[in-house]
DNA sequence: TTAGGTGCAAATTCTTTGCACCCTG
DNA sequence: CAGGGTGCAAAGAATTTGCACCTAA
């Protein structure tokens, strides 16, 4: 629904906005990739967005991809889903919690909340298929970064 | 909490219970692996369980590590955080929205709820570091892999 | 004993980087 | 026109695999 047809103009004209906002050049490489994100409703990968492209770019790179969803990461007008760049990280408490993520470093730590247990889904989810398990993510900055949010992370 | 050293105990127990009923064998390796994720609050990755172990097991290698991980993860002893085995995905929906991820193929999809929208985490979250977002991440089997439930997909 | 498990090293796969040429502003 | 951006190829990381030896059952 939020990514229908008749936004996406506003959108790209957001797009097109921030890039001179932010001093970045406004490339047909950057405008497609970012095209291809907002259109997409399943969340692709770099090697997806690329593989789609090249049906009407046969000669992006790859690299351009990354490089460009790197960009529109930073610039704020794209998002990653789960811990950005991080390796898959492993959970052994099987029962049921819920998650704190530090969006600049990527630290997690669980948290318990019953009021969070009892969450029931909007009944179009099942449209998708069979709901086994429902949990919260928390997002934000943890207590060291930002202790240190002077200092560069990355 | 739920990793409280009283536990630690019973949930070794039950991995040996689990790997004999699974008809694999119980390791020094395995035995290791899992109790460095049981006993560990900050869901590790495969390297950073490496590197811890090897303080104790110096011969340990990295690839027993990944191998015992996945093990672990389809015996159901432990989990992963995010969509498993997969790349970083990206999402252009800047709206607060909610997600629903198939955890068989990784099928990943939008949705809204006001009621998410609103969601108030214990106060004792706030210990962790500065809230910023929470969004609900549901869990299942999308339509596609209920319909394919008997190939194998992996 | 003996098949499954491990360590090692090599192979894959994914992602990033250096560099020369190109195109936006 | 100038400097940022791109494509290409090569480098780097992360993860997986083949194989011979080892060990739990």
């Amino acid at each position: 629904m939020k990514s229908a047809k008749h936004e996406l103009g506003q959108r790209i004209e957001h797009f097109k906005q921030e890039c001179s906002k932010a001093g970045v050049r406004l490339t047909h490489q950057r405008l497609e990739v970012f095209r291809e994100i907002a259109e997409a409703c399943d969340h692709p990968d770099a090697s997806t967005v690329h593989k789609r492209l090249r049906k009407t770019m046969p000669t992006i790179s790859l690299d351009t991809v990354y490089r460009t969803l790197w960009l529109l990461d930073d610039l704020g007008l794209i998002s990653t889903l789960g811990p950005t760049r991080e390796r898959t990280r492993f959970d052994a408490n099987l029962d049921c919690h819920h998650h704190f993520v530090c969006s600049r470093c990527g630290m997690t730590r669980d948290f318990s909340s019953e009021e969070f247990d009892d969450l029931d889904p909007p009944p179009s989810v099942k449209t998708f298929g069979r709901i086994e398990m429902t949990r919260v993510e928390v997002n934000g900055l943890c207590r060291n970064c930002i202790a240190e949010n002077a200092k560069p992370e990355r």
